[in-house]
DNA sequence: TTGTACGCGTTATCAC
DNA sequence: GTGATAACGCGTACAA
């Protein structure tokens, strides 16, 4: 009778088999797999035979235990749709991954139990990123204070942490200007300063540039998605005091505004200049295409990666409040330039 | 000279130093913590306020250590960008959480060691999802050898394996059959069927529409996104016999067919049919409108979880092979239903 | 109901 | 250059 291959599902190999077999001590295997202490190459040669034989790879639970750490980073945000968050994660996980070290996910949406979730993630990682709207304040000191490195995106900074932001009231502000350079005046902020710091960052500029121009600052408190930018902007184009451009606090936003000038027979950027915020897809292909400001999301994910490690390896002590440039795309749905 | 207010960083407390505080054995303290036997109230108390006291919380790394299990899931992915396996990863992640898993994630894009990510990720974790298009069926083998629960999603079968996917034939067919009913006649297909098992079933469906019809059968091999389905589509749309519909194989590539028409002086959806699938956030904002197919994305990711959770806590010990239906979404990119 | 003692798989510190 | 051996922090049979 023909003898079964064997089930697949063996008992995995430990060092110490490893080392039996090899005629060493565990502490020697070791060595050899970890380069950290020189060991005879005849030695060397007989514990990677008996590595590769018992096809042995050390248990990331046991190494973790002795080394205390966990290799891998977390990273908590509010949601995945648009792109804004999925390019951060990406970028932030391939750096991640370069380094070494595994990622993490957590998302807060519809979840009442965010700063548990939160604080449980912090026992798995060795450093993580928080993105504004996620949890607050409290929690984040809280996790600061175990002695997890943390790096804020998107949010303010808290005592202990590491920041970076992109760069928003700037944008915000050349943006009004130019809506008010080519003949707008009537100019309404779509957004909520309350609900973030890049909302709040967004409507500075915004009311910065119309302060300049002696112009009456309006704003229109909306949320962040475009069936709130479809609800606010349709009210806000019925009165009677229409407004003659409206800037959004995001991509979504703006196009759930499109949407309701459409409705209700004004064409955007002819009628109504309309902007958003992050260069979504859809921007590009809503027509008229949406004037919108551009952010370098994979570097700021990939910053915030490098930042933590610097962290985590103690590369660096004190603490980095960094903000990136952000670049404003003029399209069509700001009117024809009709200066 | 009053009391400083301690480092926040201080070593944090083990079970034995809850044990000592409460005058118990560790084993008690843990009996308390997991609840896992019944402790006397009195000494339950005791033990409760030694935790508060110290803040104490049970080491991950200890935990996983002891109970051989990550209490994690992996999902690997080729990339992040569209919707479609953001939405997927949302759905996986909020099950996981649900069942008191986190989730690890690994995108193999442009990474020349996805096989060893892979290997790597697969002890870290109970479980992992995999996607099509991230590494070969050996890789795969290899880790589901490990006895690491693996889902496949949008790929076939590998043995030892579940697999949930998403219908792609039947709707492709009914995609076509819509389009030749309103009299295109000369359909192409935009995709590599050689690419993904995707790919390929949805050219199975168009394949089969047109066969039926009594048609030829086009295909133009084509990438997955936007400037690949440009490239593709001016090419086609120049030719001598320039196809009067364009089935593609996502809504980027249908897109990036949509531009490569309006710069060939083309209307789209009346000088020629194009159609996406996915359904992203810009196939709703374009003009005209994308005709494309919807995907219970975050189902997708949802079941995932599920079928990973029970064959990792052995509730289920056969393999599941699914396939979830998608839906066709007629919009005005298809042409003005000129019956 | 509670405590003891060992196992989990490595790494690291000493001796030799 | 190599081998014992002690952490690492917890879970859990087994015993009491």
């Amino acid at each position: 009778m023909k003898a079964v291959v064997k089930p697949v599902s063996e008992v995995p190999a430990t060092i110490y088999d490893v080392a039996e077999r090899a005629n060493v001590s565990p502490a020697t295997v070791s060595r050899v797999l970890r380069g950290t202490q020189p060991v005879a190459p005849a030695t060397e040669e007989r514990v990677r035979k008996a590595v590769a034989a018992l096809r042995f790879r050390p248990s990331r639970l046991g190494v973790a235990l002795a080394e205390r750490k966990h290799a891998a980073n977390g990273i908590v945000f509010p949601d995945l749709s648009g792109p804004f968050y999925t390019e951060v994660v990406l970028g932030y996980e391939e750096m991640a991954a370069q380094r070494g070290r595994s990622v993490l996910i957590l998302s807060t949406r519809d979840r009442a139990d965010a700063a548990q979730a939160v604080l449980s993630l912090a026992d798995r990682v060795d450093g993580m990123v928080l993105f504004g709207r996620t949890v607050s304040d409290d929690v984040v000191q809280e996790v600061a204070a175990t002695g997890v490195p943390v790096v804020l995106l998107g949010r303010p900074e808290v005592p202990g942490t590491d920041v970076i932001n992109t760069e928003n009231e700037r944008s915000a502000c050349q943006l009004t200007r130019h809506l008010l350079d080519h003949g707008h005046r009537r100019v309404v902020y779509l957004g909520d300063p309350t609900a973030s710091a890049d909302a709040a960052g967004r409507w500075a500029g915004v009311s910065k540039a119309l302060k300049e121009a002696r112009r009456r600052r309006f704003i229109a408190t909306c949320g962040a998605d475009e069936s709130a930018g479809r609800a606010t902007a349709k009210e806000l184009l019925r009165s009677r005091t229409r407004p003659d451009a409206l800037v959004c606090f995001n991509d979504e936003v703006a196009l759930g505004a499109m949407l309701a000038a459409e409705e209700l027979g004004l064409r955007p950027g002819a009628d109504v200049a309309i902007t958003g915020w992050d260069d979504v897809m859809a921007a590009r292909f809503a027509r008229p295409a949406l004037t919108t400001v551009r952010q370098p999301m994979r570097e700021l994910g990939a910053q915030a990666a490098a930042a933590l490690d610097e962290r985590i390896t103690g590369a660096r002590a004190g603490l980095i409040h960094r903000v990136l440039p952000t670049e404003v795309l003029i399209r069509d749905s700001c009117g024809g330039h009709r200066t």
